[in-house]
DNA sequence: CATTGGCTTGCTCAGATGAGCGGCGAGTGG
DNA sequence: CCACTCGCCGCTCATCTGAGCAAGCCAATG
């Protein structure tokens, strides 16, 4: 089966380049070679047996296509967009990484959509990055939560995206955690906030972020204290996206923290056909891989580490 | 024309990918997709089209298919191989060369073939790498040059080869060049050269070597006085294969200087139908050229240097 | 010398593919 | 509001291509 000579090796090699690099047409080359078409391509198998072709799919810019695609296959998903950074600055990734989900949000959304937006530093990464958008409606999906590095509420991230997109604008001020449920019931109960909540129900286009259960990995988990951290740990919690917690097989949980959060609740969530997570970092693997498997999520944008990651196991 | 959206190229990647790396039809990507096969076939146009699919043909060994492919191809030649050593230094590339040639010969030459070898250190490279030979007939095609480095004559090749082949083999003890016309015609008359020399009407394939008309780069050039090359160059000598002398369009020329020489007679040379020329060198590419161009050689093995430069220009 | 087995070659026919065409819908200017 | 243009889509038909099959070839063997 090896092409033994030289001769015969230079043979493959002529035919391998009139079809894969000028390509023409296995018929055309038997007549210009003077060999039957049949020979033809059995040469090319051979070719391909040994590895003579290479063949393989370019990076686009910083979108690693080739992984997108596998990333997709492999999940099922809708899109799959994977960004590729030489830079392993957490700060450049996310920026990055918001600039391409901005892109996949300016193609996919229509003016039929209704564009969910919960808080999220990935999601505000995403509409910092917007510069266009169909006229769709945008629902707030959750609470805001302060951090010190960090200025921009709920409310503004909806805002922008609805400034953009010139649609209907659904925001409500209220913090994300509460200290009790009680509270956080109260906060609920607020007319601007519940009617924004229920709006979720409507929501057709979804962009999260994901938490996994670990410190570090969602901003969430770092507001508890070490004992709901456990707590929730040993309720199986390996994640949350948008405040709604599951476990690693992808269902979703509701621990007495959840009654403390304002956010969309978890049926709305699992509800919205197409929920784009917004993720990087290998440290993420399992929350992503447990919240693809419970169909929390359709979409994926992510760095070249966690795809990678990803792809790896199974 | 431009694919725009992440969601459009990951579609594209998706596509070329099952298309080149799985290699599925088009109508079962199509299928799978839930797009019609033409658009498949459209967007497999735009992924080569915008230069996402990369297809090159990979070197074997220190074989580089693609350029001898090309080789072949630019300049209609019968076989080409192109060893691309990483080595510059002239004696490993000569063994390399060597090698390559002596597969090539393996392979092409059969019982029913009368092989004709001049002197040459190429040709001795060829013959020393040689493992095995068809049963075919061996000629001697010129006498031989005592060179301080280098102890072979024109017999051992042909012997060699002979001996290799089993098949029956013609030799004769002579000087390549000798100091005048009356002396090389004197040996030319000897029974043995004669006959030698007149079978070289029957050889059907010849190895030979290439000497461009300059110093260091034809063992003939460098053994006349300074005088005789300045006279053969104002002829428009600019190469010899085998002692047979060729101006820049690969016309032989027959200036005094070959009366002095024993070796084959330019219409046996040119009747031979397969003439293999092993060279190396960018050095020589003028010569090579102008063999080409004449008809004189019709299969090469040379270096990566020498087939660039021959590429690179016409 | 005949046989056999492995391998290569070219054929048939059904299914895949490409080129060109007409239809449809979105955007645009009157 | 309508006509127009432009780009995208899927269809048809002729061509190309792949899978399987049978004939020829070579070499080893009885």
């Amino acid at each position: 089966m090896a092409g033994q000579g030289p001769a015969e090796l230079v043979l493959i090699a002529a035919v391998a380049r009139r079809h894969y690099l000028q390509d023409r047409s296995k018929v055309e080359i038997a007549e210009e070679l003077g060999i039957s078409r049949f020979k033809v391509a059995r040469l090319l198998d051979a070719a391909r047996e040994m590895g003579l072709v290479r063949i393989e799919i370019v990076r686009q810019g910083t979108l690693d296509l080739d992984v997108s695609a596998q990333l997709q296959e492999r999940f099922g998903l809708t899109h799959a967009v994977v960004v590729d950074t030489p830079d392993r600055d957490a700060t450049t990734v996310r920026q990055q990484l918001g600039e391409a989900a901005a892109h996949l949000v300016e193609e996919v959304v229509t003016a039929d959509d209704v564009l969910g937006l919960p808080w999220s530093r990935n999601v505000y990464a995403v509409v910092s990055a917007l510069n266009r958008l169909a006229p769709a409606e945008v629902v707030q999906l959750s609470g805001a939560i302060a951090l010190p590095d960090f200025d921009s509420s709920a409310v503004d991230i909806v805002r922008r995206a609805a400034r953009l997109s010139g649609g209907r604008s659904h925001v409500f001020y209220a913090p994300f955690v509460l200290d009790d449920a009680a509270s956080a019931d109260a906060v609920r109960r607020q007319p601007p906030v519940a009617e924004g909540l229920a709006r979720a129900r409507s929501v057709t286009v979804a962009i999260v972020g994901v938490g996994q259960w670990a410190p570090g990995e969602s901003t969430i988990h770092d507001l508890l204290s070490a004992a709901e951290q456990a707590e929730l740990a040993e309720l199986g919690v390996i994640g949350e996206v948008a405040g709604v917690f599951f476990d690693r097989d992808g269902k979703v949980c509701r621990p007495s923290v959840a009654d403390r959060l304002v956010t969309v609740d978890e049926d709305a969530l699992c509800g919205i056909p197409e929920v784009v997570a917004v993720v990087s970092g290998a440290a993420k693997e399992e929350a992503v891989r447990a919240a693809l498997r419970g169909g929390l999520v359709q979409s994926l944008v992510t760095d070249a580490e966690l795809a990678r990651a990803l792809l790896a196991r199974s």
